[in-house]
Formats: C-alpha cells, sequence, structure tokens
DNA sequence: ATACATACC
DNA sequence: GACTGGTATGTAT
C-alpha cells in the first residue's frame, strides 16, 4: 500500500517558456530511467511483493487512515492543477522574468571548490548483526520487532523487506526472514570506532545518525596533496576509497560513499555505488548540469513521496523537468518552495556545513501503547512522559518555556497542542500540570488513543536567573545558613542536590511546601526528604556508575531508519538518573 | 501563534 | 495477531 501510484498525467504543459536565455544547462529531454532495484533482481516482482503488501494490511485501521490521508493529498493536487489552470500566458512570462533573474544569481554563487563526501554505512544494524554472528550471513534478516523494522540485509530487499516495515510483513514476504532485536548501544560503539575515521579526515564532519555523515575533505585533500602517489583515480576518489577501507580494517563493515562539490549531491552519490561502492561527481559544471537532469527529484532532500505527487501530477519527474517548469513552480509554490526546487534542480546545495553544535529546537518523547481510553492509564502515561522528558532535559541542560501534547487516536489521527509556560523549566510536576489538563480536554469516553508524546519547545539553556540564585546560595560562607531566596527557609540541611530541587520548584511557581526526588521524582515534606533520598541514592548509585555522554555529535535520530523501541535504545533505566549525576551536572557549572 | 503536514533517518 | 520515535521545518489558518 505504500507503493508509489505512478500519477504519470501526460504532457499537458500549454506553456513552453523559450524566452529564456539564461538557462544555465542545456536540458536534453532525455527521461532515462534510473536503476531502481539496487541489489539484484527481486525474488518476488513488484507485483507480488505488492499484492502481499496489500493483503496484508487491508482492513487494517492503519490501512483506511493511509487511504483517507491519500484522499486527502488527492485534493490538494486537483487544486494544484485547478490553479494552474488559472494562470496566464503572461503572468507565466512575467513569473519567467522574474525567475530568470534568480537563476543568474544562483548561478553566480555555484561553488564547485569545496569537496564534500556523504558516507553511508551499508545496512547498517543488519551488518553489525551479521559481522556478529555468522550464521546469519546466508540468511534473510532484518532488525527491529515484530511491529516494526529498523533495517533488513540485502538478502532479505530481494523479497521486498525494508525498513519502516511491519515485521509481521516483512515475515509474509519472506517467510524464512529472521528478525533480530536491535542492540542500539553495540551499534553507538561502532558508530564511536568509524567515527574517528571520520575526524581524522574532517575533523568538523557532521553525522546525520549512526551510520552516516557528510565530510568537507577540501582541507584534507589540500594537506594530503603532496604526499600521495599518482594513480587512475582522482585524489578525491583514492582519499575516499582509502577512508572507507580504513573503515573496513576498523569494523569489518562496507560503507558506500558519494563525493560532489556540495551535501546535496554528495548524498545522491552515495546511493549510486551501494553497497561497497563510491561515486565520484567531478566539480565541473557541465558534469554537474548532465547528472542533475536525468535524475528523480525524489532523490532530493527534502522531497519526499507527497512532493514527488504533486511535482508527478504537474508532469516533472526529472531535475531538468523541474527547471524547465522553474516560472510555473514560482507561481504554484511558496517562493521557499519554489526556491528550494529551482536550487535543486540546478544541482545547487549547501557547500558549508551546519554548525555540529547548534542548541535544539526541542526535546520530546512518544510512546504508542495499545489503544484505550481509559482516563486513569492515559494520565499515567502522560506523568511518565514528563518525568522522563524532565530527564532529557535536565540531561542537556535545557529549560522550556512551551510544552506540547501530542496524541494518536486508534485511528492514526493525530492531535497536538501546546501550552506556554509563565516561566522555563525542566520540573517533571511542572510540565505534567500543564500537559495533564489538555491531555484531559481531549478525552472523550469513545475516544480511544494509541499514543501519547510531550514536547518541550521555546528552549532555553538554564536561565541566568536561576544559575546566579543558585551560585549566590552555594557562594554564601560555608557556617552561614543558606535561606531559600524565594521562600526563605532554611536550606542548610539538604544536599546540593536537593537545595536545586527546592529551587525549581519554588522558582516554578510551587506554593507546595513539599520537595521533589531527583531520583524518583516523588515528593515529599521537608523532613522526611533526607532519609529517602538517602535510601533513594543507595538504591540508585549501587546499580549504575554515572551518566554516559552520547557518542553522536550532533542532533538528530540515532537510528538508521525505521524504529527504536525506548527501552532497547536510548532510555537508560530509570535509576540511571542518580542523585550524584544530578549533583555534577549542576555542581560542573559552579 | 497554533495546529497540522511533510520529511529525514 | 497489531504500522516507530525524535527532530526540524513548511503550510494553513
Amino acid at each position: 500500500m505504500n507503493d508509489d501510484f505512478d500519477s504519470d498525467t501526460g504532457d499537458d504543459d500549454l506553456f513552453s517558456d523559450d524566452i529564456n536565455h539564461d538557462v544555465p544547462f542545456h536540458h536534453a529531454g532525455t527521461l532515462m530511467e534510473l536503476n531502481d532495484n539496487k541489489a539484484g533482481m527481486a525474488d518476488l516482482d513488484k507485483e507480488k511483493i505488492s499484492r502481499i503488501i496489500e493483503e496484508a494490511s487491508k482492513g487494517s485501521k492503519f490501512y483506511d487512515h493511509k487511504k483517507k490521508q491519500q484522499e486527502r493529498i488527492d485534493a490538494k493536487i486537483a487544486d494544484l492543477l485547478r490553479k494552474k489552470k488559472a494562470i496566464t500566458e503572461e503572468q507565466l512570462k512575467n513569473a519567467s522574468a522574474k525567475v530568470g533573474q534568480i537563476v543568474r544569481n544562483l548561478e553566480k554563487s555555484r561553488d564547485l571548490s569545496r569537496t564534500f563526501v556523504h558516507v553511508d554505512m551499508d545496512a547498517f544494524y543488519a551488518a553489525v548483526e551479521m559481522r556478529d554472528d555468522p550464521s546469519l550471513r546466508d540468511k534473510p534478516m532484518a532488525v527491529g520487532g515484530p511491529g516494526m523494522l529498523a533495517t533488513s540485509n540485502y538478502l532479505a530487499r530481494r523479497f521486498g523487506v525494508r525498513a519502516a516495515m511491519p515485521g509481521f510483513i516483512g515475515q509474509k514476504l519472506c517467510p524464512d526472514l529472521i528478525i533480530v532485536p536491535p542492540n542500539f548501544e553495540k551499534y553507538r560503539a561502532v558508530n564511536a570506532i568509524f567515527s574517528e575515521v571520520f575526524a581524522k579526515y574532517d575533523p568538523n564532519y557532521s553525522a546525520m545518525s549512526l551510520d552516516e555523515a557528510y565530510l568537507d575533505i577540501t582541507e584534507f585533500l589540500r594537506l594530503d596533496q603532496n604526499v600521495r602517489k599518482p594513480s587512475d583515480l582522482s585524489h578525491a576518489e583514492e582519499v575516499v576509497s582509502d577512508l572507507r577501507e580504513e573503515i573496513f580494517l576498523a569494523t569489518q563493515l562496507t560503507a558506500s560513499a558519494g563525493i560532489a562539490p556540495n551535501t546535496l549531491l554528495a548524498k545522491v552519490c552515495s546511493d549510486i555505488n551501494k553497497p561497497n561502492g563510491q561515486f565520484y561527481l567531478r566539480p565541473e559544471r557541465p558534469v554537474v548540469a548532465e547528472f542533475v537532469e536525468k535524475l528523480s527529484v525524489r532523490k532530493a532532500c527534502g522531497i519526499g513521496k507527497v512532493t514527488e505527487q504533486m511535482l508527478n501530477a504537474l508532469g516533472i519527474t526529472t531535475c531538468a523537468e523541474m527547471f524547465e517548469q522553474r516560472a510555473l513552480l514560482s507561481l504554484l509554490f511558496s517562493e521557499i518552495s519554489a526556491l528550494s526546487f529551482l536550487r535543486v534542480s540546478m544541482g545547487l546545495g549547501s557547500t558549508f556545513m551546519g554548525d555540529s553544535d547548534a542548541p535544539a529546537k526541542s526535546v520530546s518523547n512518544e510512546r504508542t501503547f495499545k489503544a484505550t481510553s481509559d482516563a486513569d492509564f492515559l494520565r499515567d502515561q502522560c506523568r511518565r512522559l514528563c518525568e522522563e522528558l524532565s530527564e532529557d532535559l535536565v540531561r542537556k541542560q535545557l529549560q522550556a518555556k512551551s510544552v506540547t501534547i501530542k496524541l494518536k487516536t486508534d485511528t492514526f489521527d493525530v492531535k497536538t497542542r501546546v501550552r506556554n509556560l509563565p516561566e522555563a523549566t525542566w520540573n517533571a510536576d511542572v510540565l505534567c500540570r500543564h500537559v495533564v489538563p489538555m491531555l484531559e480536554s481531549e478525552m472523550a469516553p469513545k475516544r480511544a488513543f494509541r499514543l501519547m508524546g510531550v514536547r518541550a519547545s521555546n528552549l532555553c539553556e538554564k536561565s541566568a536567573n536561576q544559575q546566579s540564585t543558585l551560585d549566590a546560595i552555594l557562594k554564601q560562607p560555608s557556617g552561614t545558613e543558606r535561606l531559600c531566596p524565594v521562600c526563605s527557609t532554611s536550606l542548610a540541611k539538604l544536599s546540593l542536590a536537593l537545595v536545586n530541587a527546592h529551587l525549581d520548584r519554588c522558582l516554578s511557581g510551587s506554593q507546595q511546601d513539599d520537595v521533589q526526588c531527583p531520583i524518583c521524582s516523588g515528593f515529599f515534606r521537608r523532613p522526611e526528604i533526607e532519609h529517602h533520598a538517602a535510601t533513594c541514592e543507595g538504591a540508585a548509585t549501587s546499580t549504575t556508575p554515572s551518566v554516559k555522554s552520547a557518542p553522536i555529535r550532533k542532533r538528530g535520530a540515532a537510528r538508521e531508519d525505521g524504529f527504536v523501541p525506548r527501552d532497547e535504545c536510548q532510555r537508560k533505566p530509570k535509576k540511571q538518573l542518580t542523585l550524584s549525576a544530578f549533583f555534577d551536572q549542576r555542581k560542573s557549572e559552579s
């Protein structure tokens, strides 16, 4: 069902714009079909695969939802076509002139001087599992669970078993399919190893996930120039070949790579000779032009299934066609979309790498469960999500000024509700007090939910205000009694962590007279908290060493693709947020 | 500004 | 039997 219906509308363009003398590329009309079956012919042909998938999901709520979704897309496309019909020749001519100017400017800005590499590990999770269990090597297998597969090996792909496919459908496509549960700790460890190789070629490399990264090897090439012997391959190819070899020697895993003058093209190129291959796109304008002409628009990062359908409906499949229709697109889409289409069609991409330590804009936590309308369960779930989110925020030293609740009904419809907080916080209880009412106003006797999520946004680093408050307290000479600046009660007997907990509650406006335990998040009256914390911490520290810092350097999904069951990957056991960890994080700042 | 949609891995 | 989770960004109202 998730297979694309080729809405191959014929070429009904009334407008051919040959008034442009600024066409950067001569786009011939050759529609070369890109090989879409990568690793050998399917054991099951496409027809059969779609039929099995169709049968497996027909009648399910998921399938119904997909159908509804597709109807909305179709309506949007119909709208688009209506809009197109209403466009006059004159409007198009004007647009054409405007776009022409943009094209000239873009062309002027084209930079072919840098060398980018996109490195992508081949079937990463599956490859790791096969490496460590030779009995899997000659069998179709996938990593994931019965609910969702994260990736599959190349043998399984021949049966149509793919990432982001539910496990039970994978089993239907390939009855012998072995499904291995993911082991994210291991993947992280392997990632740490080949990341060292990346760093050698570009200390500023940018990791997109555990299995892929962008490198700017311009500088490396410059320094390496004199050291290297001549060979058939270009310098860049030689270097990237070495890089892949080093990854293999270090991990026994293969990687594919794309080499190109910008990140957009590098990404496309890394897919061409996968697995265990690389593709070099020479940094010459005609070479880039020819390459991009034949490129399916879908290959461009940012053009997904929906946008592809819309473009297809306009008769646009390749980048050449997209370039031809640039004036039309500028009239049909927003400025920002039209510009991004234009850049893609000209083969322009980013020629500098994103700041790897840009601050996160949101932190969220969501979980799917058996659909229910049970209010107690939902409230409970909500509290748990808030507590976990709070841990994440503390870990990242961020506070939220807004919280969002996300709910998915049993029919897969998603609702979100935001609320702005009076003050930035990371306190679980505060989050919860704002989220639960939003949950409650969405609950209805007949409405069952299958997922709930909580997101913190409008983030700020732990506020200077609060930090200085804490500093001020801590810097009081020992011997003087520490008083809370908010409620003026004595904090002398509390450990640093508990001072923090107290401050959080005071600063976030809590009127209550109890203190939250940073370990179990429970609330206790002040006389009881010391005793409680001692027990709680004892239990916690005996099992856990410390909070580990993630090996990933960049924000983003820590996955190759598809599903990461929370409990198996990032979420440490509850007790991981120990008193000492809590302590360390704050202490290190004062 | 809020909600919803799309995209990426 | 059972279609994910985390983050960013664009679009619509």
